[in-house]
DNA sequence: AGAATTATGCTCAATTTGAGTATAAATAGG
DNA sequence: CCTATTTATACTCAAATTGAGCATAATTCT
């Protein structure tokens, strides 16, 4: 075949591993001496792994040893310039999202998602930094880069447009090209929006992006797939689903209306126990399990709380 | 940095090029003496690609010259067994969905996407090889293979299921796995559903599946983003609009309420202007360019027309 | 016991959807 | 030129869904 030598490449396989514990949506992290943390990853080799999911599942198991339930491929990232290596070779990085319900690990290894991304929890409200900082940053970032416009414009929802939970790659994306995260300074990028800023916490490689990828399409899958019942235990609250819910949103829901929704949509029986807790227990429930499900868990299309303001 | 010479790997660029022609989905495909066609597709070659991006554009320019409008990275594909090169390089090939507006062409040089998946056209009824073909030989193969019969019975709406328009990807690989492909004979898989069966148009190598993902992929994002209109002239009618969609989409809709939606999504300006056909002459509209773009053309949730039939 | 807290039930109006009827403006064919 | 046919567009209506809030229940906290 053609001479190989002027393209063959390395593939990387790294996984972002979520869960939900204690009601928060954390990252399997790695964490090696002075370095930055990083996801597990390591080569695809076709000569030992049938398919990518089998070497990525191996790398997984070596490297954190976590029993993955849903494995889902993100993207396949090949941009130069984000290979910090240095060591010449030509890295291709594809990321892959998987899910867990793992519990039995040393609470160190795992990093609040929110860290990574602290614009993206609008729980709460909307996050100050956004106008505080991001927003501002972003403005002097454009008058040398105004091509980028329309895309700050779509990705932080301004000008009229609406704020999509689902960019989270193109905010986090913009914010490199801009020099506001830290891997921009890294990779020898100069911060063309004049100001040394560091949002978030760093990690190795181009591992943040992967992060930011697989968060987006979590909240995409959310609307249109079962998709949370594999970061849930085996029986759990509505309220722990709502949770779990909003900590993937990062939005707040109206209870009653997510209630509503999750015993209509018949993916939840209950089990006639209850938790109890502070207030008035809470009925236990279960999943539907696999033989009957699989159907859209549409209306899940997160409409943020009207967060105790009135209409007008 | 580690032995290398254990896992490099060549990657292909492989591209599902989509137009919409006289009303009818078509993917342009490469036709070579006496071979199955293929999509345009070649190495990506990190020397003198920055991005996988920049070597597809280069490959569609080379081997096909159109225009693209959209284009997106679709899926990575690393399962061995697929490549019938037999050179013994191992090869992962990345697929990338383009839109275009091409009309400039041989129309030789394009193929009815329908061909390839007969099973997908839902327009005017239920596909009838469904229930007279596939259905019977998938449950032969099931006899053997039963470990598939949930993902049968999800892809393929059975048993209370809901036919999916999206499962595009998963149909294909089942059909794959059963040996009702032409691919699977080829690739040397025994046809364990006792027929041989050779549904829909083949092509080379893995470029099926990657034009299934194509589809399907397309099939999910007309529901939330506006990329209808990279496959639509500068102008068009309502109708058009509407054949375009039941063509990508494989079902047919209600015009009324089709109609009522996009007037009220407000992507489209009429111009004032009409065309003259058979009967009351359409008005033409325009795509509302991007300076207010890009909200969910949400709603188009297609729900195929009750064809006719009155309620009961 | 009373206050605070959390879960759950229910109502109601606004909006969206699915389906159909009615009308308008052409062409085609005698 | 008149009439059937065709296609586009307008409008209606009931059912279903959604967004929001009020009400009540079952606990713990003090």
């Amino acid at each position: 075949m053609s001479n190989p030598s002027s393209f063959e490449i390395l593939i990387d396989l790294a996984t972002a591993i979520l869960r939900v514990e204690d009601g928060r949506l954390e990252c399997r992290l790695v964490q090696e001496a002075d370095t930055a943390p990083r996801l597990p990853f390591g080569p695809f080799m076709p000569e030992s792994h049938r398919t990518m999911e089998i070497g990525l599942r191996q790398w997984v198991r070596e490297q954190v040893g976590v029993e993955l339930a849903h494995v889902e491929q993100l993207y396949t990232f090949a941009d130069q310039g984000r290979d910090t290596r240095g060591d010449g070779a030509h890295t291709v990085s594809v990321g892959y999202l998987a899910l867990t319900r793992a519990e039995t690990e040393l609470p160190e290894n795992w990093g609040l998602i929110y860290r990574f991304f602290p614009w993206e929890d609008w729980r709460d409200a909307r996050p100050a930094m956004l106008d505080e900082m991001i927003i501002p940053a972003l403005d002097s970032w454009l008058k040398k880069a105004d091509h980028a416009t329309e895309r700050v414009r779509l990705a932080f929802g301004r000008d009229g447009a609406q704020w999509d939970e689902e960019f989270v790659l193109e905010r986090y994306e913009l914010l490199y090209e801009a020099g506001l995260v830290g891997e921009a300074l890294r990779d020898g990028r100069k911060s063309t929006a004049g100001i040394a800023a560091h949002l978030g916490t760093i990690l190795q490689l181009d591992h943040r992006r992967i992060l930011a990828t697989a968060l987006g399409r979590l909240r995409a899958k959310l609307k249109y797939r079962p998709v949370l019942f594999d970061l849930m235990a085996e029986e759990f609250t509505l309220r722990q689903l709502q949770d779990t819910t909003e900590q993937i949103m990062g939005v707040k829901l109206h209870t009653q209306n997510f209630r509503r929704l999750v015993e209509k949509s018949d993916f939840v029986i209950p089990t006639g126990r209850t938790v109890k807790a502070r207030g008035r227990p809470a009925e236990i429930f279960r999943f539907r399990h696999n033989d009957r499900a699989e159907r859209p868990l549409s209306g899940l299309r997160v409409s943020s709380r009207n967060n105790g303001r009135k209409k007008p």
